[in-house]
DNA sequence: CATCATGTTCTGTTTTTACAGAAGTAACAG
DNA sequence: CTGTTACTTCTGTAAAAACAGAACATGATG
């Protein structure tokens, strides 16, 4: 059925972005979904999915649901199948912006929040110790300053951004106070 | 003995920064190892973070390595005391850079290398599906200029990073072809 | 409106990972 | 050379996560 996922480099492929997953904290199945979906020429229905890579009906559904949450997969509708499909995002800098998205809001956000609570109240403590005090705050200013580059990067169009990725360490030059050398 | 750690807002941070790993996937008990070093004002022995942080003698000790091995934590010597002492990296940038350098060694190198070997591999072969020899290729080149573009941003003394960093998308301005206007 | 097709949620099981305690190793102190 | 302290590695257990299959829900079809 899914003839392009028999060959053995995509079956290395799917395999090799499920152990990645289990290392970033993303489950191997999900990833797995991605992966195959990711090689995929045309959208595939959840049952494709389950006989291609053997996992039970349940957790394909719920593993395309998360793929979903990360807007890197998306559901379409195949002329004359009543059944859904789905397929992904192709583009890799999309698919990175979206999934970086998707775990600011879910975990750097709440993080911020909470270290901004905690350095608040740290500092109207007079029985805080001092260095936790500090230590506190500026993790908070760190995670905010990243967080606000993000949201500057983010918006910047895609083409822009490449041409910045490819300058590499070369826009440093254009800091005052920097070496034109390097 | 750790009595900064007994403050409310120091555990709670130990407790949420431990949360963080696991969605990262890295070990509740090593992110806690982690966050308590971090708030400390001075160095500290094994002992001493088995009974703050409630763990098993072995289980710090691997932790204690873990962390070394992401150089986010070192063994110092305390004068009299023949028991090894650690205390945590609390620049925040060096912080950050050396994880992300472990991490890079770790997976994605391993990941880039594989993908060349399929790339090539797909390259030279008539019989495989043209989709699946061009995605993989494509993520081939994107990890690689990611790893590219990291390599030549890590090696930027820090006052640069930092300013690049605060300059946000204001960076894209020197892009020809971009407007001056953001 | 009964049946079938499709998709989701729930539940018990399996697998994986984290962990505590025991055993082992090494270096030092008396 | 013996006991003690500090630390690491090994091993069985406990906790957590992933998973399969069943039960359930929804909506289309004859």
């Amino acid at each position: 059925m899914t003839r392009f996922a028999e060959h053995p480099d995509a079956k290395a492929f799917i395999l090799h972005w499920g152990e990645m997953g289990t290392h970033w904290g993303v489950n191997r199945s999900v990833a797995q979904i991605h992966a195959l979906l990711y090689l995929a020429d045309r959208p595939l229905h959840a049952d494709e999915i389950v006989e291609t890579l053997g996992l039970a009906r349940s957790n394909v559904s719920t593993g395309l649901k998360e793929l979903q949450g990360y807007s890197i997969v998306r559901r379409v509708h195949v002329e004359g199948d009543r059944r859904d499909h789905f397929v992904a995002e192709t583009d890799l800098w999309d698919m990175l912006m979206r999934i970086v998205a998707e775990r600011k809001r879910r975990e750097i956000d709440p993080t911020v929040q909470l270290l901004g609570e905690l350095a608040q109240r740290l500092a109207a403590d007079q029985s805080a110790p001092p260095q936790v005090r500090e230590r506190v705050t500026r993790m908070h200013e760190f995670i905010g300053t990243l967080g606000g580059w993000y949201d500057q990067v983010r918006v910047l169009p895609k083409p822009t951004l490449v041409t910045l990725m490819k300058l590499g360490g070369k826009v440093a030059r254009v800091i005052p106070g920097t070496s034109k050398k390097d």
